[in-house]
DNA sequence: GATAATACATAAGAAAACTATGTATTCTTG
DNA sequence: CAAGAATACATAGTTTTCTTATGTATTATC
C-alpha cells in the first residue's frame, strides 16, 4: 500500500529531482523510478504524473520531444536552465523542510 | 513570509504532536505554538487551523471543552485515547517519510 | 480613540491529488 | 494463440486540503 498522501504537495520536486540526476526521462519511466527509490512508499497515479509534468512543461521548467519507440510514441522530458535552477532550489527548501520536520517530530517537552 | 506550501497534508499530524506534548491547548494558542517551533515557517491560517481542528474531533481523535476566559471563549482541545495512538503512529510515519525524503533528495546518480 | 492582538467561525475559490475512463501497443503465460 | 499484464500516453470528474476573504467580539497597546 502506498504512502502518497505523505508526498503531497512534493510531487513536483521529486520529478525535478529524478530529471536532474538521469537528465532525460519519460512519464511511464519517472513514475517507476520514484517507486523503486521510495521503496514502493511513492506510487504516482497516471492522474497525478502526466498534469504534473503539463505543469512543469507549461511553467517552463521542461521541455519535451516525443520520440517513436517501434510503434509506441514515448514522451521523454528533460530540464531547461530555468528547470535546473528550479530543482536546486526546490530541492534545497524541501531538504531543509524534511530536517525542520524531524527536529519538530523529535520535541519533548524538556526541550521547549 | 511562510513555507505553509510544504506543510501540506502534515498540518493534522502537527497538531496532534502539539497536543500530545503539551497536554491541552486551544486554536490560537496552537498556531502561535507551531509558528514558533518552525520559526515562522508554519504560518497556520484560521481558515486551515479550525476547520482541521473541527476535523480531528469530529474523527474522535480529541475532544473539546469550552472555557470562559473573562469575557472571551476559548476552546480547549486535547487528544482522546484513540487520538494518542493516531498521534504516535502518524508521528512516526511523518518521520520516517522525512527520513527517506532527505536520503531521496541526497541521492546522487553513482548511488543508484 | 484607533489599531493590533486575541479568539472563534465559515464561505468561496484554488491547487493538487485520486479514481475512473479512454486509446493503443507489447510482453507473458497458460 | 488467446487473455491478461505491463507499457505509454491523456483527460474528466471528484475529493481533500489548503488560501483568501469575511464576520463577530474582546482585550491590549499606542
Amino acid at each position: 500500500m502506498s504512502k502518497n498522501h505523505l508526498y503531497k504537495g512534493a510531487l513536483g520536486t521529486v520529478l525535478l529531482k529524478l530529471l536532474e540526476e538521469n537528465g532525460r526521462m519519460y512519464g511511464y519511466e519517472l513514475s517507476k523510478k520514484a517507486l523503486e527509490l521510495t521503496n514502493g512508499d511513492l506510487d504516482i497515479t497516471e492522474g497525478a504524473l502526466y498534469p504534473a509534468l503539463h505543469k512543469l512543461e507549461a511553467d517552463g521548467l521542461l521541455t519535451s520531444e516525443s520520440e517513436r519507440i517501434g510503434n509506441r510514441v514515448r514522451k521523454y522530458y528533460s530540464l531547461t536552465q530555468s528547470g535546473s535552477g528550479a530543482a536546486r532550489s526546490r530541492i534545497a527548501e524541501l531538504e531543509e523542510y524534511a530536517g525542520n520536520l524531524q527536529k519538530f517530530l523529535n520535541l519533548k517537552l524538556s526541550n521547549g
